[in-house]
RNA sequence: GCCCGGGUGGCGAAAUUGGUAGACGCAAAGGACUUAAAAUCCUUUUCCCGGCAACGGGAGUGCGGGUUCGAUUCCCGCCCCGGGCACCA
């Protein structure tokens, strides 16, 4: 009879049709089990599933398994991406998330993507929506607007002329949009609504103490600089006669403040148009413009004279006030106090235009050194500051910005470089923000009893840069909810970042329809005690996370204050050399694999291919390998459950047996420390390979407890052919409510340890002797070895290095 | 420029606390089975030198130094690749 063949659409839609019934991915409401929430990070709905993805979920996947045969009350609700969270969606997902989310279903997450995530449906040429998918979102946007943490005002906004859409400062890359990364990013001045992220600078800062640890180091920094909180003093210079008002500047270096030789403001700067003339005006405007889109690197730094002066408050001392080109509106005030002698920027900027250089600052023995990049930046002693002279500069710090508060003219300040969060999007999909323009109560918010503001379908996509539910007449005319006049309702909708804010809390109570999520639930569950995905989203969507968590706590819904106690990033997938994205054209897809090989090679695969914190090289020459092993595993099992004829037993057993142990004790400690899944599966390749060698000697019960366990083990990373070989062996249930098998060290062990030889350093012979040998007899006998032999001879021995049960090292001379 | 990673065979990689470098897999070559092919099973495969051979010797983890009985691992200097930040006052 021919041998039965490992096939795989037999065998995981066979169990990809039970496990849709069976309900038994269910975390369990009252469980007296620890509880472990673990969730990969979504894709965005209109990117393509490709391997990374595979990647985060395999990972994920295999630690929710691992997780469940440990004995913990697990909630892994990500299996598809329900990205936006309808209840519906979600209720899948917390149900039967495709579970296992199987890569065979690629096709039907496409489709759920386009039905519940926010994207116009490319097919239809319509878009569809869901209505209880905006009602959350706007719930938070009006408890936020009622606190003032959410609000419109006209601003320079980054605007992506392919999206024609608004972007956040997060989603803007390299002066490019982070979608079209070869379109430069303009400025617009719109109307715009924000949340007040900038309120949670501090505790978004303060938390990451808790983080320490379960987070990596790199997203913390790259969260720390985004934040960019620097502390400083903000101080006005009183512009000289005929002007009248002041400038103010913020410096970090008050003490320096009497090297200030000139002050600098930016293009933008307001005084830039009530100082200068046309003409000036005009030079101005060029600056702003030659700087879009530009890496701030290349442009040469430029200004010019306004003309006017400005009084130094300290010294009295009159500077003049020039318009520079580096100079950031968006940061600080706008202006600055140039003190070319300690700093780098203004040094090179003053010693262009020939303004004066005057040192402030000593330099401190033994803590600087002469060169001057070290005399820009660092501390030392002030002089030539008239009562300030003498002081170390961080006591002249404090006690001038506090000078500054006493006589009015200033006060200490803490500049951050985060900015509130611009949220309004010219986009046909996304939430409606839900508020009502009307001409005589203004801004009016949408009475919560009447949300969901819900989107018209079938909407013209104009691309325009005006939102197409302008051309909607049902959609924008409605009454006042104050005066009952007419009103027009907004129609910006709420980047989807939003979305992905929250939507892990959703999950724990999916089909809330009055409440976002019920706050015993999230008290139970949270925090999410792993998360997975790639470091992409290290300021985007993980800082957005962190701020609304924040916010859902102070508003009373969760007592939480950060989403996550561990997050690891998983390293990037690299294809031809680039990182894999649509741009460039090098993304392979899920489905290819998934539909060749199956679910199971997929994901090992991926898994095998390199630990996954590293980035991963693709080539999938490599699958067809990790079929071919699971192949040999479904060949060795079936033929080997209820055979006829076994051996007796013998040396084989033990030889089998204690590689099995050996492997699972490998297997354990990995997913317990670090995650190397490509040495775990490289050892359970190892184990069959020698149940290849062994096969025909393993006596009946040692093969019955291997094959047990040869399932249980692959079940994380296998699940499909785990069951199968769980299911052959006369076993109920699914394979992973099994506990995890306890490895048996005693077994594990080998009989003789392998004592290596070297003279020298060198690597001369082995020796085998029983564990724990005494030190001389293993020195005789590694001196009596063969190999050895010529090396030691007419060689006196200097010195002799034993590590007990591993190594003999002879020094000779 | 600054801050993180990383550099090991033809390729992906392993070596977990300083103790056998290259596990496991891919690709390649050879063999068995087969009318044949596919599939499967077995063998070889870091480089150089010697040998018909089993085998023996030497070199070798980006480069140059150092510490050590012993270094892919620790230290110093450099080169290259990837990522993040970058007029943030």
């Amino acid at each position: 009879m021919p041998e039965k063949q490992y096939d795989h659409n037999q065998i995981e839609l066979k169990w990809h049709a039970l496990w849709e019934k069976a309900d038994f991915y269910k975390a369990e409401e009252n469980s007296a089990k620890p509880k472990f929430y673990v969730l990969e990070m979504l894709p965005y709905p209109s990117g393509t599933l490709h391997i990374g993805h595979i990647r985060n979920y395999a990972i994920g996947d295999a630690l929710a398994r691992y997780k469940w045969m440990r004995g913990f009350n697990v909630l892994h609700p990500m299996g598809w991406d329900a990205f936006g969270l309808p209840a519906e969606n979600a209720a899948i997902a917390n149900r039967r998330p495709p579970r296992d989310w199987t890569l065979r279903n690629i096709a039907s997450m496409k489709r759920t993507h386009r039905r519940f995530a926010f994207s116009y449906d490319w097919d239809r040429e319509i878009a569809t929506c869901e209505p209880e998918y905006y009602r959350w979102n706007q719930w938070f946007f009006l408890k936020m607007f009622e606190r003032g943490l959410a609000y419109r005002k006209r601003a320079l906004v980054n605007w992506c002329p392919k999206c024609a859409t608004v972007l956040a400062n997060e989603q803007v890359v390299e002066g490019c949009c982070w979608r079209h990364e070869d379109t430069p990013v303009e400025q617009r001045a719109l109307d715009q609504w924000f949340l007040k992220i900038t309120a949670y600078a501090d505790q978004l800062l303060e938390d990451m103490r808790q983080l320490e640890g379960g987070w990596p180091e790199r997203v913390l920094t790259m969260q720390r600089n985004w934040i960019g909180r620097s502390e400083g003093a903000e101080v006005d210079f009183a512009l000289a006669a005929p002007a009248a008002g002041a400038i103010r500047v913020f410096t970090t270096r008050v003490d320096t403040i009497y090297g200030a030789t000139c002050l600098i403001l930016a293009p933008e700067h307001p005084l830039v148009e009530q100082l200068l003339d046309a003409p000036g005006q005009a030079r101005a405007k060029a600056m702003v413009d030659a700087r879009a889109g530009r890496d701030p690197g290349d442009i040469a730094k430029e200004g010019f004279f306004t003309g006017h002066f400005g009084l130094n408050p300290y010294s009295g001392e009159k500077v003049p006030v020039w318009v520079g080109n580096f100079v950031l509106m968006g940061y600080g005030t706008g202006a600055i106090m140039a003190v070319p002698a300690h700093d780098e920027r203004d040094f090179e900027f003053c010693t262009k235009y020939g303004i004066p250089v005057r040192p402030v600052i000593r330099p401190v023995d033994g803590l600087l050194d002469s060169t001057p990049a070290a005399a820009f930046t660092e501390d030392g002693v002030v002089e030539n500051s008239g009562q300030w002279s003498g002081l170390a500069s961080a006591e002249a710090r404090l006690q001038m910005s506090a000078y500054a508060q006493r006589k009015g003219f200033g006060n200490p300040a803490i500049t951050y470089r985060i900015k509130d969060w611009g949220i309004s999007r010219q986009r046909y999909w996304g939430t409606p923000i839900p508020m009502i323009h009307c001409p005589a109560c203004g801004v009016v918010p949408v009475p919560e009893e009447q949300l969901p503001v819900i989107l018209p379908e079938r909407v013209e996509i104009t691309g325009t840069g005006r939102s197409p539910l302008e051309n909607v007449p049902n959609f924008v005319n409605v009454t006042c909810p104050r005066c009952g006049g007419a009103a027009k309702r907004e129609t910006d909708t709420m980047d989807t970042f939003i979305d992905s804010s929250w939507y892990f809390y959703r999950y724990c109570d999916p089909r809330n329809s009055r409440m976002p999520f019920d706050p015993r639930k999230i008290a139970y569950w949270f925090e999410i005690d792993q998360y997975i995905g790639g470091v992409e989203h290290a300021i985007l969507h993980l800082i957005y996370s962190r701020f609304f968590t924040k916010m859902m706590r102070d508003i009373g819904l969760i007592r939480n204050s950060e989403p996550a106690r561990r997050l690891f990033t998983q390293g990037m997938v690299i294809a031809e050399g680039a990182k894999m994205s649509k741009s460039k054209g090098n993304v392979v897809g899920a489905d290819m694999l998934a539909e060749r090989f199956g679910a199971d090679t997929a994901r090992m695969f991926v898994l095998f291919a390199a630990p996954p914190e590293k980035e991963l090289d693709w080539r999938s020459e490599g699958a067809e390998g990790i079929y071919r092993f699971l192949g040999r595993v479904f060949r060795f099992a079936t033929r080997n459950i209820g055979r006829a004829d076994y051996p007796p037993a013998g040396d084989a057993d033990r030889r089998a047996l204690r590689k099995l142990h050996q492997t699972l004790k490998k297997i354990t400690e990995d997913f317990e420390t670090r995650w190397h899944f490509n040495t775990c599966i490289s050892s359970i390749m190892e184990l069959v390979n020698v149940l290849y060698a062994e096969e025909g000697e393993i006596s009946a019960e040692p093969m019955c407890a291997i094959l047990r366990h040869l399932a249980l083990m692959l079940a994380p990373f296998a699940p499909y052919l785990a069951q199968e070989i769980w299911a052959e062996l006369g076993a109920e249930g699914p394979v992973f409510r099994q506990p995890w098998p306890p490895f048996d060290p005693e077994l594990a062990k080998e009989d003789l340890a392998e004592v290596v030889v070297q003279v020298n350093g060198k690597l001369r012979g082995r020796i085998y002797t029983a564990f724990g040998a005494p030190e001389p007899g293993l020195i005789e006998a590694a001196k009596a070895d063969e190999k050895v032999r010529p090396f030691l001879q007419d060689k006196q021995v200097v010195k002799t290095i034993v590590v007990p049960d591993k190594l003999v090292n002879f020094v000779v001379r």
